[in-house]
DNA sequence: GAAGTTATTATACACTTGAATAATAGCAGC
DNA sequence: GCTGCTATTATTCAAGTGTATAATAACTTC
């Protein structure tokens, strides 16, 4: 009768490995399949550990959601070049693999979902849309200007908001049910759209 | 030692009483807290019965994202008069209560995040985006031919994705976050983008 | 290589879960 | 009122839940 030998992993990698499974366990089996058995089970350890690191799953899942929207929201943050370029990027990442994909708009909704039952998970809501959000402002803030037609601040909102929205809006639907629509089909109707809320052109 | 009293209630009535029980489990404890129990007490029956009505808790979920979606497109679906003002009151049902409010998009994530967990509930979503659609569409076609400017069915398609994804997105962050917009903010924003979309006035 | 630290396993606990079953009481028809 | 049907309650069950605890083995330090 003898234990199983293990690997004692840097603190970081493991809470990473934890954080990691939480997800799967989510986005594959749902929030209620997402047990600490099962998560333990997917990061090859046993389910006294998740305590260990965690104070409670609870905190766990907190944690995993912040990784979400971080990796949601990173990637279009981070756009480089001209404005016009940014701007087109920022729009395609949005509607293109890794963001648009069914895993991510699983883990994301399972989140949106508990945001009425965890204020925790709302606060964590709020900061993500809003930096990702600002971020689209001061895009389209800087767009408009280097097109020769600079815009109050409260101009720049409005059409964040909308743009924001219609990219949402986009996103969840491809995500969902990518076969309705056509190879880049999204992405051209985003674009499009942009240019008519603009009005102007994006692509040269 | 006695039984408490009890009301033997018509099937539909029941039925509907349960369903509405198993929502607002869901919206204010998430999937995971809407058990049988839960869904009994608010019910204000005992857990047994939910299995006299329902084969099993999944299936009655099932019936219950049913009812949600109708909840959600029946009214935006039935919108009268003018073509112009079809297309307004259909953008301002969408984004005012009942159909804007935080239990609605709750219940909504709900089912979404369980969407890739069980194909019955894919397909229930599927059905019910294509029809909000496909309504969108038609109107759309309609205001554009009364407007003078007819036209294809593609390009009415592209327009209604489009404008879908927008109210879409608007609809969820007017849900989650609210407080974020001045009264009426979302409409008006919403308003201003069809227009631009479409390159037409839509009120007088 | 021995000693010490602690990440990890193993096990146990109290509680909740969806479901099955048998008893019973509400109500319709006579 | 009595009878019969069945919607409803009450109880039970096995399986699964998050967490607490103690034993242990992997690794660090000297």
């Amino acid at each position: 009768m003898s234990r199983r030998s293990f690997y004692r992993a840097p603190e970081g990698e493991r809470r990473q490995d934890l954080i990691e499974a939480t997800l799967d366990c989510i986005s594959e089996l749902g929030l209620k399949g997402a047990t600490v058995r099962q998560i333990a089970v997917r990061a090859g350890v046993t389910a006294g550990l998740v305590r260990h690191y965690f104070e409670s799953k609870d905190q766990m899942i907190a944690e995993a959601y912040r990784s979400v929207i971080a990796s949601l929201t990173d990637k279009a943050k981070n756009v480089e070049g001209d404005p016009a370029t940014r701007l087109k990027d920022f729009i395609a990442i949005n509607l293109t693999e890794p963001v648009a994909d069914s895993r991510s708009v699983s883990l994301w909704a399972a989140f949106i979902s508990q945001v009425r039952v965890d204020p925790a998970l709302a606060e964590i809501h709020r900061e993500g849309y809003l930096a990702f959000r600002n971020a689209l402002q001061d895009l389209l803030g800087d767009f408009l200007a280097a097109k020769g037609r600079p815009a109050s601040t409260e101009v720049c909102r409005r059409h964040a908001i909308a743009i924001n929205g219609l990219v949402d809006g986009l996103w969840i639907e491809g995500c969902l049910a990518g076969d309705l629509f056509r190879e880049g089909e999204l992405i051209s109707i985003a674009m499009a759209a942009v240019e008519a809320l603009l009005d102007l052109p994006v692509e040269e």
